[in-house]
DNA sequence: GTGATGAGTCAGCAG
DNA sequence: CTGCTGACTCATCAC
């Protein structure tokens, strides 16, 4: 029998997927040069396998840096749009207010000195309805 | 004099650096076999350049990708501050909004229906003061 | 021919 | 030893 084809009595697959112990109690009988080439060779066919793996998770973190990338773009834009929807409710609302605001002006001045047609009013010095503001302004 | 030592008078980066005329014109009067092996020792070289080359540019894509990440993060953060202080605007004008509808109320209740000590006013029915709001409102 | 990149191999570190 | 990763080599592709 030829020693070189001994080992390869071992596909890689199974000799990937066997552990230590079993590899040795296999190798029972073989020449210590056999047993060392074939440890090498499982040794490599590991490593074939840890750098795929290792290329495999360099890919996937870099799609979930990108992933995370977008879902915080994402969100800067749902943010900026909510942004502008307050800021165009509180105009709005600073518009109303001041309207208000004018309006309020107005009815003072016709309380403090209301239409001709009903003679003008006799208010005491001190009314009340002169100069007061609401008290949360 | 050795034949494999010839080559070695050129080193790694000499030869890298060398532009193919110029390899050319150095190898004039080389064996065939000689020049074969130097050209694919510049291959090599060169490939392991490009290797280098292709890692850090993976490295620098993933730092720029990171760095990315925590701008927009960053952004994420400062529109959802700004977003706090414009909607406690918002609310803030709403309640001094409320209080100054409040007050033009009982400003119009009292045009309306001034103190008793004027006697009760003689308004026309449709008399603006009523029931008048201000046209943004 | 030149440059880039996936895959495999090896060296060397960490656990 | 096992697993991982940087560096290198090679095959292969695109220009």
């Amino acid at each position: 029998m030829q020693r070189p084809a001994m080992s390869a009595h071992i596909s890689d697959d199974e000799l990937v997927a066997m552990s230590v112990k079993e590899l040795n109690k296999t190798l029972k009988g073989m020449p210590r040069e056999e047993v060392i080439k074939l440890k090498q060779r499982r040794r490599t066919l590991k490593n074939r396998g840890y750098a795929a793996n290792c290329r495999e998770k360099r890919m996937s973190q870099k799609e979930e840096l990108e992933t995370e990338k977008e879902r915080l773009r994402a969100e800067v834009h749902r943010l900026q749009r909510e942004n502008d929807v307050v800021k165009m409710e509180l105009t709005s609302l600073k518009n109303k207010y001041d309207a208000l605001q004018r309006f309020a002006e107005v009815n003072r001045i016709k309380v403090l000195a209301p239409p001709m047609m009903f003679g003008p009013p006799h208010f005491h010095h001190d009314s009340m309805l002169v100069k007061s503001e609401p008290s949360h302004a």
